[in-house]
RNA sequence: GGGGAGAUUCCCGAGAGGCUAAAGGGGGCAGACUGUAAAUCUGUUGUCUACGACUUCGCAGGUUCGAAUCCUGCUCUCCCCA
């Protein structure tokens, strides 16, 4: 089905921060229209995370978008440019993948995207069926298509010369080979986040340069992890994964900053502009923030897993959190009985798994974070009985099963 | 090839022979509070049945009663010159 290119073009700009050149969009999409023959549109994707978070599905949202439309949305898994490393945000060198790992990440990746976007309708291809073919005199000719100077205006590269960090020069062909892969493909826009602004318009560039009509660049904005400053990313620890368990994400959702939330509803929802600009009202208002979490909450958790599921995680929040119930599941563990059952409890602590080490197990008795059977314990030694339920903090619960 | 600087605990970063399990910040965790695992405040943050012992400041040795701190060699990184 078709739809009108102003139509589209509302579509596409929702939630971007810069699309480059806009006025070659417009032609591309007339033109696309006139001849009937949907864009090529490309994601880039590294395989070195087999876990997808709500971070990534920010881009695969809009390509959902472009899918919908009609247009044709090719995924390249980087498994050629995953066994070189990208240069990361951290602004260290990332270390090399094996082929093994790629291969199998690949896989999960695939699994997880798929939960977005309609895998009949997607292309799915390996950017190591050009590149591994590639020779060294290829690879010298395709380096001289840019300069030392020009890699640097990288930012991150940038940051890290300035700061007397390494690069390393096989990170100066990253953006050069997935540059090359929209040439492969004649892409007609990219989608990345604006941190790869660079690598989208080197691509734009090197299809210039091998006399192709140069790419669209669209950008998205890098949403914020559950902190709300870094960006969201697995090594920080600050995500929600899209295959986090029901509870796990409802709790994640609730975490976050009350700033960040209608960000999160215009970055990972596909609630319209009206509706969020309604919310933003209503808790300028003075309605509680917390409501609008949930509602967020159940809308993430209804996108990956299913309605009841949504309603089961916020049911469940709602008893341990605000009545202090224990949760409806809590993870059994063995326990020999030593000597007549009589436990010191930074050691059951550790046994059980609640925490590290006897020292922080200490740490927690001091602090009073320790319930058992929802008492506050305070004293070093316990008698355990079968099914007692230990707390550690809020969230942390271990039932003993004596052996 | 020559010269210089550096590597500290989860991260950043002080420390320059004993007062150092190592300042400060970030992050994490716990408690209080509440609107929630938000915000804020307080505490805590190597291990060990523990007012003591053990392990930790790039790696390996050495000097010393005593080393993150001094010496030697090695590994890695950065800068400047060529």
């Amino acid at each position: 089905m078709e739809m009108s290119l102003e139509k589209q073009l509302e579509i596409i700009k929702r939630g971007t921060v810069e699309i480059v050149p806009m006025d070659e969009l417009v032609k591309k999409l007339e033109k696309s229209l006139n001849d009937k023959k949907p864009l090529k549109v490309k994601l880039g994707l590294d395989p070195s995370a087999p876990d997808i978070h709500l971070g990534h599905t920010v881009v695969l949202q809009k390509l959902k978008q472009f899918q919908d439309l009609g247009h044709e949305v090719i995924l390249i898994i980087g498994d050629f440019t995953g066994r070189i490393g990208d240069p990361t945000g951290k602004s260290a060198t990332r270390k090399q993948l094996t082929e093994d790992e790629i291969n199998k990440n690949a896989e999960s990746y695939k699994k997880q995207i798929f939960r977005i976007l309609d895998p009949d309708k997607t292309q799915v291809v390996y950017n190591s069926h050009w590149l591994a073919k590639f020779k060294f005199e290829d690879v010298i000719r395709l380096a001289a298509k840019t300069t030392v100077a020009r890699i640097l205006e990288r930012d991150d590269f940038k940051k890290r010369y300035d700061d007397n960090q390494p690069i390393g020069i096989h990170e100066f062909f990253y953006p050069l080979m997935q540059g090359y892969d929209s040439v492969e493909l004649k892409a007609d826009i990219e989608l990345g986040g604006t941190d790869q602004k660079f690598n989208l318009l080197m691509g734009r560039n090197l299809q210039k340069e091998y006399g192709q009509e140069g790419q669209i660049a669209l950008m998205m904005p890098i949403l914020e992890g559950l902190d709300g400053v870094l960006k969201m990313s697995k090594s920080l620890n600050n995500y929600i994964g899209v295959e986090d368990s029901p509870k796990e994400m409802f709790g994640k959702v609730m975490s976050i900053k009350d700033e960040l939330i209608l960000r999160y509803f215009t970055l990972v929802t596909p609630l319209s502009n009206e509706e969020i600009k309604m919310m933003e009202k209503e808790m300028v208002a003075g309605k509680n923030p917390r409501d609008y979490k949930v509602k967020l909450a159940k809308i993430i958790i209804t996108q990956y897993h299913n309605i009841e599921e949504a309603d089961n995680a916020e049911i469940e929040f709602i008893n341990i959190f605000s009545k202090n119930q224990l949760p409806d599941e809590i993870p059994e563990v063995e326990l020999e009985l030593g000597g007549e059952g009589n436990y010191w409890i930074p050691k059951l602590l550790q046994n059980l798994g609640l925490v590290s080490s006897t020292s922080d197990g200490k740490r927690m008795l001091e602090q009073g974070g320790v319930k058992v059977n929802g008492e506050k314990i305070t004293e070093a030694n316990l008698n355990i009985e079968d099914k007692m339920v230990v707390q550690v903090g809020k969230r942390k619960f271990a039932k003993i099963i004596i052996k």
